[in-house]
DNA sequence: CTTATTGCAAAGCGTTTGCAAGCAC
DNA sequence: GTGCTTGCAAACGCTTTGCAATAAG
């Protein structure tokens, strides 16, 4: 597999953009920090690795490794935005523990074929999809 | 099946809160909106009618009309939050198109079916689910 | 009469942007 | 050198909040 970063060069010169340092340094914090993150996340541990990155250059690469693919959003809309790292992994969606926070990641090709079956009797092209089921993981429902 | 109104005042008696002209103005809105709104369109609703209610006042209310399942937020992740009146109407999920901002529903039980199946595999007790698919509508398909 | 509610304006928060200086190519 | 990038600080849009006046029960 072509690594992140060579995906990520790639889409910067068919753009006309350039690869700064500034730029390697966010791509490396991105990849290593392997889960979900806000923006705030980011910008910390760039902090503590001394690179000198302000908030708005941070904000700036964003819409690029979205574009790129090198992340994506996640559907959580809870005042900030939250990403996580994309690139190389599989389609995943989450049940989410109201209560003890945890995240238990899935795949169902099933439900993905339906969702394709909805696109095509709508005229829709998606882009992507986010499932989140919200609830009480098994630990939790026992403590009840 | 009880309407809208009675569970709403149902809800603020049980929380010691009061129903209050704006409270049953906004209520109105918000079932008459038969759709997906912003708070600024909930807002202007009301301003046309000449009710006196402040943009904090109905900021205020928006998590009273959540907590009593009058309404529910919509994910749709763009800048402001949007929700739908949600009462006595049937879950469905969401086609969100990035370009025009327009909403199509759906509702697929073979998804929901699925959705049951990967809980019970993890043990896990759903609450609520959310599932939007994120693309280009048939129209602004054709501009491009 | 007591306590919740409201309007106003100001503050808060995440995010974007104008500008001049600084780099990549 | 040319044109994209950056940092800074100010602006932005949505949402929340402190306060004094007002209304519901």
């Amino acid at each position: 597999m072509v690594s992140a970063e060579i995906k990520f060069r790639e889409y910067l010169q068919a753009n006309g953009l350039k690869y700064t340092g500034s730029r390697a340094m966010i791509l490396n914090a991105v990849t290593a920090l392997d889960g979900h993150f806000y923006v705030e996340d980011l910008y910390d541990n760039l902090r503590r690795k001394n690179a000198h990155i302000s908030r708005a250059t941070v904000y700036r690469i964003i819409p690029l490794l979205l574009e790129s693919h090198i992340i994506q959003e996640t559907l959580d809309c809870t005042g900030a935005t939250r990403y996580e790292h994309a690139y190389g992994r599989k389609h995943h969606d989450h049940l989410v523990c109201i209560q003890c926070g945890k995240i238990i990641e899935f795949s169902e090709d099933r439900i993905e074929k339906l969702q394709d079956e909805i696109c095509r009797k709508n005229m829709f092209t998606a882009v992507e999809h986010h499932l989140s089921i919200r609830g009480y993981c098994g630990e939790c429902r026992k403590k009840d």
